[in-house]
DNA sequence: GTCTATATTTGGATAGAC
DNA sequence: GTCTATCCAAATATAGAC
């Protein structure tokens, strides 16, 4: 009896090789499109052939799943390590210009993140749950700021995603809607600061 | 020497089944979603095999482009008939409200007409015409309503895209974020005019 | 765990008869 | 203008050797 080995190096390199996979799969992703993925090159880029992915992902839509799951997990991070400040307009602000960023930096992963566009596609119960925990960060945030009805959230995610994905679908690559980012911030909050004090 | 034909029977005739094709071409975009329309199956649809289309479109991506402007036409009619009253609220929620009916109504041309996600396809420069056009009576609403910015129309467009991308992607077949119009348009007015008088 | 080989399906597009 | 026949290419996925 040896106890179990602190390190299950094998499942460590297969991790890894995971991932390895995951970036090639962004690299095209972003290249040709999200529904341009192919495994073939996936697997060319990772200096395999197509069928040993399978070792890997049990399908294409497996891959799309991880991705997805991937995308949520960073954005909760970022959100997570972002640094607050307590003044409702200066984090609104920094969340949404973060939020921004994040979207625009890469529109295949905004694609795959926010919008229902690979037929067949939908997300796993596990993958799904990392959304819903990073809106229920947002939540908490909004919470904090004296913001806590779930009309205000969607408003706020409306918002935000309606500025991203202008973005990317008629400005790829500029600022033309980035830019309104604080003004939105200065609206949305003197809506729900003025909502609040003619409900009193 | 008889003169033009009033009317060319054959353009009218070639022209209805141009018709018939994209109407069956969109009952299977519904179906399937955007990125599963297949020739084979249009063609089925309307009684034909696949290298028939071909007698009326010159490749799949020109069935996409046709439709792309089929839906910016029916748009800016819709735009065109609705009735106005002048007053800048009532006029904001009512063209808000139509946007988010037309665009639920059919997410999969949403997907077309506003997203970039079918990978290669980029509307013709006459099919963008009307894209434009569309965009250029929103201009002219706008201003009629005194808010003659093009900041204004682009903060405008983002939300009315947020709140019906949201919907379509988060709650398809509900009402969770189409409901939020009328706040929204509150809060955007409430915002234009709360700028322009701080600016005097 | 990776490969070759291949099954299977599919889909866009063209050639040429009628 | 519609068809049959077919091309060509691509793509997911599986079987089985090494």
């Amino acid at each position: 009896m040896y106890g179990e080995p602190k390190r299950d190096r094998k499942t460590e390199r297969r991790e890894r090789t995971r991932e390895e996979i995951l970036d090639a799969a962004w690299e095209i992703a972003r290249a040709e499109g999200l529904a341009g993925l192919t495994l073939r090159d996936v697997a060319q880029r990772v200096g395999m052939r197509a069928p040993s992915l399978y070792s890997y992902f049990a399908s294409k839509h497996a891959i799309y799943d991880a991705m997805f799951a991937q995308g949520w997990r960073r954005l909760l991070e970022g959100y997570g390590e972002m640094p607050l400040t307590g003044h409702p307009l200066a984090d609104l602000k920094s969340m949404t210009r973060y939020f921004l960023e994040f979207s625009t930096a890469d529109p295949a992963r905004f694609q795959l993140m926010n919008q229902r566009t690979i037929p067949g596609f939908e997300p796993s119960p596990e993958s799904y749950a990392l959304a819903v925990k990073c809106l229920d960060l947002a939540r908490e945030r909004l919470a904090a700021l004296g913001l806590d009805d779930e009309r205000t959230l969607d408003l706020l995610t409306a918002i935000n995603a309606g500025l991203a994905s202008q973005q990317i679908a008629n400005d790829p690559g500029g600022d033309r809607w980035t830019r309104l980012a604080d003004e939105a911030m200065e609206m949305f909050l003197a809506h729900v600061k003025n909502r609040r004090t003619s409900d009193e």
